[in-house]
DNA sequence: AAAGTTACCAAACGATCGTTCACAGACTTA
DNA sequence: TAAGTCTGTGAACGATCGTTTGGTAACTTT
């Protein structure tokens, strides 16, 4: 990885009425680039508009500021987990319910140990400010209501719970989360089937 | 806040030999800064000269450079969670062996909760380097040890558990630092309590 | 008192950062 | 063809950063 990220072609404008593209390359960019240098810090707007081979005046058609560009690319990586545990969830056989629970959980995992700076951003950061005394929202309490969604389909479907379905949507959450963290510090990441077998125990643990 | 810092005395030097006492308040004064700006950014060399009101080129008299800053101060605050938790721990009963391991764990959450800044980075950065194959070392490791010898102790007293000590330490301390990690991405902060409660769950968990 | 050591700082270096502003090329409409 | 709009840039601003260099004042030793 050299210091400049290409120089290569002066880029292909887009079309009219196109312009929300260049959104999506910059959220891919910022994607891209948090991979690579895992940490907040290196997430620049230089940075982004280099690895997006574009000027970084360009950024604030779409981003009012850097605060806007790291806001709205934690909305877009919550947004893949989001899909990547539904897709998980709709590739187990719909009637066995305590499995699509696991698929989901699973790809949760995945997806925080493939891509730690991702992950690092979405839970280092609070939520957006909300309301006192509303139901709390955020896209983290989205992921959280897609287990609590399996988890209600499994008591529905005759499985027995010890806890309520909120209930072990947390545990098995804070579970896994914990877990992860705990890989992403130790030095050997050769473990990750480990990971899953602990969070099955979780899951395990919240069945009667 | 204002922007600077304090003008205040051209600071009294430190006499003789006492050198090192600098170092210190460096890392005193870079704890209070990630306090207040909590988030790695802002943790500047310049930054934590400022608050401890010294030129930034004392800083180096002590430091190699800013990782060298930051990895000091991950162990100085590793220090000070594991002398909180050994605190905590000697603050119960000896007998009371099972409220020992709570003791430490909830001074763990505690600290976690106070410091939302000082956790970050304790958790962000990976472990250092070691050779593969050894004993995985390093402060996280050794906190966990303490968990780890916390529930011997209990199975020494008698007191059955459905896993080994090892394994049980993993889950208590995994769900501790999930269950918080959760609470610092909540936007009400006030279930500080629910978070204890969460923690005794887990615990009795574990045991038969 | 002279020499040496310690503790610390002022000033500057080059680099990078976020952000703004005026402007240019491609396309659409009139 | 002329005017207007959309998509994107080049160049510059002030600020902050990490780090180095060359010192100075206080103190200890001789």
């Amino acid at each position: 990885m050299s210091k400049e990220a290409q120089v290569s072609a002066p880029r292909t404008r887009n079309r009219w009425g196109e312009g929300e593209r260049l959104r999506g390359e910059i959220l891919a960019a910022a994607s891209r680039l948090l991979s690579e240098l895992d940490g907040e810090d290196g997430l620049t707007i230089r940075g982004v508009a280099r690895t997006a081979g574009i000027a970084p005046a360009s950024i604030y058609q779409h981003f009012t500021d850097r605060a806007a560009l790291v806001a709205g690319l934690t909305d877009h990586e919550f947004a893949r987990l989001h899909t990547a545990m539904e897709a998980a969830e709709g590739r187990v056989d719909s009637g066995d319910v305590v499995g699509r629970v696991r698929a989901m959980l699973h790809a949760s995992c995945r997806f925080a140990m493939d891509n730690p700076g991702h992950y690092r951003l979405m839970t280092a950061n609070g939520p957006p400010r909300t309301a006192p005394g509303v139901r709390q929202a955020g896209p983290l309490v989205d992921v959280i209501d897609l287990l609590v969604a399996g988890f209600a389909r499994c008591a529905a479907a005759g499985v027995a719970l010890r806890v309520p379905a909120e209930r072990a949507a947390v545990i098995a959450f804070v579970g896994a989360h914990g877990r992860v963290a705990l890989f992403q510090n130790s030095a050997k990441h050769t473990d990750a089937d480990s990971v899953m077998s602990f969070v099955d125990e979780f899951v395990s643990l919240v069945f009667a």
